[in-house]
DNA sequence: CTCACAGCTGGAGCGCGCTCCAGGTCAAGC
DNA sequence: GCTTGACCTGGAGCGCGCTCCAGCTGTGAG
């Protein structure tokens, strides 16, 4: 780690550890346009910069929520093309937003649905033990 | 429709609208044994009995909350199995449970982030047409 | 009788999102 | 110099959960 540069970066270890995907799936990432082409080392090795990271961090939040590759390569073009896409991107957002919201709403429901069955069972459970134990 | 039937049953095609699996995947879930042999009508068209669709329904509550076709198996397994297998039913459930309210969290969390951006698009859309962040 | 249609079977195929692999390079430590 | 270890590349492979297909059969309408 050579700490006097003026951009600090990420081997990738560190990205790895950072952001909780694998070396595989950054380069992966990479290779399908959801990340630019990354700046490298001497060496050819890697080096991610703060802001890739912060990108990393936005592809995570939309990962987890569910968002396809391709949609999510679609907002990174956006992104990339700057100017003139932020109300596309509002858009695309708002909409997966929604998607969101269902997908929370129906665990809730069907956990409920879950529970009950767990109450049930203890109730079995609780009443007769002859069977098991 | 023969309404004088003792048990009323389910054709193919209304099962798939009960329970909004496809006929493809109602055959699936009996070929790897989620669900018991199907009975038949003559002809060998499948009768599917209210407890087959009740039970979908659970199916449907499960794979709504991600969990891996293995495990259902595994849970559908203990069900026919019987007495004996409640307390660990309860187990596989709790745990369950456990993972869906995790699922849940994450979901809500990523959400605050997704909407945090949202914001942030807004006051640019409306702020500024013209420029870039 | 003919026809359309819903469903049947076994098995192949697919889309997604990684994940793994062989074979190589480079930098640092001993 | 030699070894170790992190990382590189292009491309193949995989696990999951369906989904599709060809070719067939039985049922009911006209």
């Amino acid at each position: 780690m050579s700490g006097a540069d003026s951009t600090p970066t990420h081997s990738p270890g560190e990205t790895v550890q950072l952001t909780g995907f694998s070396l595989d799936t950054l380069r992966y990432y990479e290779r399908i346009g959801l990340i630019e082409p990354v700046h490298r080392a001497v060496g050819g090795q890697r080096r991610y910069r703060e802001q890739d990271v912060e990108w990393l961090g936005v592809l995570r939040c939309l990962r987890d929520t569910g968002m396809p590759i391709a949609r999510m390569r679609e907002f990174a073009e956006q992104v990339r093309a700057g100017d003139g896409t932020v109300a596309h991107r509002l858009a695309l957002l708002e909409e997966h937003d929604r998607g969101v919201a269902d997908q929370i709403a129906l665990l809730q429901r069907q956990r409920g649905r879950i529970r009950e069955k767990i109450e049930y069972y203890r109730t079995v459970v609780s009443a007769d033990v002859s069977t098991d134990a």
